[in-house]
RNA sequence: GGUCCGUUCGUCUAUCGGUUAGGACACCAGAUUUUCAUUCUGGGAAGACGAGUUCGACUCUCGUACGGACUACCA
């Protein structure tokens, strides 16, 4: 079974994470069934229309690993052009057809004759432009053929409208959600062609699936309202065999409860809610992305694949291929998923304790240098291993472990004054005089012998251990302190000690 | 208001008529690490409510409540 399925945002601005997550089960879909994914690009909208923003799903799909196989950004297919925008002629032929076999009409109302309407029947259950008020409307259907073609000659602005039939039950059948059924004589007469000449969504949509064969429209739950509309659309073409399976996708919602998860709530909670960072013309349109937090895009993956769908068992870690392998649309919940910050930290967690010593040390060489270290990778492997289950995120490597590279540059003055004896200072200098006899290449020997030396100089494991970490970490937190003495090698230890010594008796 | 969708621990979820209702995150306690983190062990924590169907309902049906989406010449 080979399957058509795509990817339709509208660039209006930096995709957000629910986008990523309905991209990314179409990808899952596609990549287990086989068959073929389209990004395509709906910029119907010009006023919507924010330059960048094509640019920034692009990168957010390479990313994330999420790879069509032709559209916009990845190499055309055999439907090119992806971009609504290009494809304005063909929405126009496509809604004269509906109007000649009757299945659309033209309406000239203006903004302010449709508002009038609406003011009139604000008592009423329904005051949608539909069959029940469209006959008391300026439309093709209510004037003559002589008046509308004057209106269009005359330059007046008109849309096209669907005609939506009445009475007529229509059923979508969803692959999440079952049968949903919608009478005609709730829906109303949306606008398919708009006064620019360009195509609403309602119309450009249906368009493109049917002429790029798609076979599958995975899309969000907020659409599932104009399903019936879709449905009607289909059938006014003649395309109702060819109408696509669809299957609408639960909504992420706000950590509160309180409604779908939007924009603005990263900056209200603390967390970003968009893959990468994006700078708007604002303060207020500027976000920082998962990226540019230190997030590993497998953990966001794994993350978002999780939040609204289950492999069925008890496994949480999944690689693309393994989540691929195992998607399946069914196993989709119908319910919206609470965004969980805690848990997505966790899965980056995961993600960095997953990855290889080497692998990380390659990303860090480049932040190191910039950040004017003098270090090796093979430092930096070592050091990533001592770390990697001490930190969230990949930014806090260099945060938390800057004294690896660098001479303590903020020390924990509370504990010191809390723990450090001035009179044990000669004690102290004899340890800094016995670590020239270990073994630096051995952690463990040097472990041994300076708990040996202790038992032996009269003071307390927990007089000296503390120390020897504060004077060469600075603070109470970190790897073993012969892990980190191995890799700092004799000379380093011992001026730090020296350095620290001085330091904890001139704060005591 | 109307239409449509939904409702299992605080959160993400398993269960597809018979379970001590399982797991994960978070939280708490303990062990390990004389730090922190990791890891391990343990703990508290759930079927919105009311009817019905059934020998038996978290699971099926209906109603109520609550939540959500939509209700633009935006997608």
């Amino acid at each position: 079974m080979s399957i058509r399925v795509r990817f339709a945002p509208s660039p209006t601005g930096a995709l957000h994470i629910g986008g990523v997550r309905t991209a990314l089960y179409n990808y899952l879909l596609v990549k287990k069934l086989g068959g073929t994914f389209i990004l395509r690009i709906e910029d119907t909208d010009q006023t919507r229309f924010v330059p960048g923003a094509e640019e920034y799903i692009i990168e957010t799909l390479k990313w994330c690993g999420i790879e069509p196989t032709e559209g916009i950004g990845f190499g055309d297919g055999e439907y090119a052009p992806y971009r609504q925008s290009e494809r304005k002629k063909l929405y126009q032929d496509y809604a004269n057809q509906l109007i000649n076999s009757g299945n659309a009409y033209y309406a000239f109302d203006t903004p302010a004759e449709i508002e009038a309407m609406r003011e009139r029947l604000k008592n009423e259950s329904n005051q949608s432009y539909s069959l029940t008020t469209r006959g008391s409307m300026k439309n093709s259907l209510t004037l003559s053929e002589k008046e509308v073609k004057e209106l269009m000659e005359s330059g007046v602005p008109y849309v096209i409208r669907l005609k939506v039939p009445e009475n007529v039950d229509v059923t979508i059948d969803d692959l999440i959600r079952n049968t949903v059924t919608f009478n005609t004589n709730e829906l109303d007469d949306k606008v398919l062609l708009k006064a620019d000449g360009m195509p609403t969504y309602h119309l450009a949509n249906i368009v493109d699936d049917y002429l790029m064969k798609i076979t599958h429209v995975i899309r969000g739950e907020e659409w599932l309202p104009s399903a019936g509309h879709h449905a009607l659309i289909y059938k006014a073409f003649g395309w109702e065999s060819a109408m696509p399976r669809f299957a609408h996708l639960p909504l992420i919602l706000k950590p509160d409860g309180k409604g779908k998860l939007s924009k603005r709530d990263g900056k209200k909670f603390g967390f970003p809610v968009f893959p990468l960072s994006w700078n708007g013309e604002t303060e207020e349109d500027s976000f920082v992305g998962f990226r540019e937090m230190g997030f590993d895009p497998r953990a966001v993956i794994n993350f978002l694949a999780l939040l609204g769908w289950n492999s069925g068992t008890e496994q949480e870690i999944f690689s693309m291929d393994e989540l691929s392998e195992k998607f399946s649309l069914e196993k989709i919940n119908k319910s919206g998923a609470r965004f969980d910050y805690d848990k997505a930290k966790w899965f980056n967690q995961q993600y960095i304790m997953l990855t290889p010593n080497e692998d990380l040390a390659e990303q860090l060489y480049p932040l190191s240098i910039a950040k004017g270290f003098d270090v090796t990778k093979e430092y930096l492997s070592i050091f990533a291993g001592l770390m990697k289950e001490r930190v969230v995120f990949f930014n806090e490597f260099l945060e938390k472990g800057a004294y690896f590279f660098q001479k303590v540059q903020a020390f924990d003055d509370e504990n010191i004054k809390k723990r450090w004896k001035s009179e044990n200072r000669p004690k102290f200098e004899e340890l800094k005089t016995f670590f020239s006899t270990l073994n630096f290449a051995d952690p463990l020997s040097m472990e041994h012998a300076v708990k040996e030396w202790i038992s032996t100089s009269g003071l307390k494991m927990g007089e000296v251990l503390p120390m020897l970490r504060l004077a060469l970490a600075g603070t109470m937190q970190g790897p073993a302190v012969f892990d980190m003495s191995s890799l700092f090698g004799l000379d380093e230890v011992q001026d730090r000690l020296a350095l620290a010594f001085d330091y904890f008796d001139s704060i005591s």
